[in-house]
DNA sequence: TTTTAATAGTTGCATCTGCAACTATTAAAA
DNA sequence: TTTTAATAGTTGCAGATGCAACTATTAAAA
């Protein structure tokens, strides 16, 4: 059988693992929010942890660190503000820039999800060593800095 | 400071960098595809995929070996039948079952895509040596275990 | 200073997604 | 055999996403 034709191996590679991972990973993080009722979504969750962490970014600067675009960013954040997680607000200096903030209700939102963040992060890795976390990290990040250095040569 | 009030560390958590290498894997996949200008999705791919190495499943397995629920596919599917790469058959012993096959379009749309599917699987595994690979999966496997030991006790 | 280019954010459009409720069909129980 | 339960697939609803085109604003160039 010639390597054209040879069936592509999903079970030995790495990719799929990766996704079916990342998968279980989000469904099990839903499933846990879903328990709260808030109806929240696990995207959400990641801008109130951003958000918490550092106050008042910009949208350009929350959709880089939350890895999405500025359009779907514009309206995660539109729906987040319907529910009264957060509130933008126009910058004096240059008002084409809007700021984020969490609002109270945001900031106490939060407090409830931490422990789910907590245990789904430790649920990840659980029975992981720390060589084995260590390892897994260094691969990542050189599967990044493949990506990378491809995309930027474009 | 109290653990309590801790910061949740994002940067050497095992989950942000899985959650981070997948959205740009999936980038650069989807990237890749665009460039045939057949207006091809990743997740189409993917069941051209499924397809081509069993034809004729039905929705139910093939939404278990995609990863994604039954009416995600149905929709996944309406619009692979409506650009002609695949065509539904309900089944004569069982009338709820509707099987899947490629058409011959899809099977050449299939061929014009494996060559981007093996590049975007050879760049994620570039300068990864087969040990960190085994490694990895093996860790990837473990990391699965405990989720779904989770789910299944509930 | 006027023109041009870059930037921040929004919106239209199309797709993907999960949940819950639904239809049709088949299998199991009474 | 009639009733009940389980199964396969679809649909309404709402959210997330990316791309391209758009507006408003600011910065750079002529």
């Amino acid at each position: 059988m010639s390597n054209e034709e040879k069936n592509i191996d999903f079970e030995n590679a790495i990719g799929p693992w990766l996704g079916k991972t990342v998968k279980l990973v989000d469904f099990f993080l839903q499933e846990s929010l879903n328990e709260l009722n808030l109806g929240l979504t696990k995207e959400q969750v990641i801008v109130l942890k951003r958000l918490h962490d550092q106050d008042g970014m910009n949208q350009n600067e929350l959709a880089f660190i939350t890895l999405r675009n500025k359009s779907s960013l514009t309206r995660l954040l539109t729906n987040m503000e319907r529910n009264g997680y957060i509130t933008r607000k126009k910058c004096k200096l240059d008002k084409r820039i809007k700021h984020v903030y969490l609002t109270n209700n945001g900031k106490e939102t939060f407090q409830k999800i931490r422990p789910i963040l907590k245990k789904v992060m430790a649920t990840i890795e659980q029975d992981v060593t720390e060589q084995e976390k260590a390892q897994m990290i260094s691969t990542l990040k050189k599967i990044q800095h493949n990506f990378n250095s491809k995309i930027e040569s474009i």
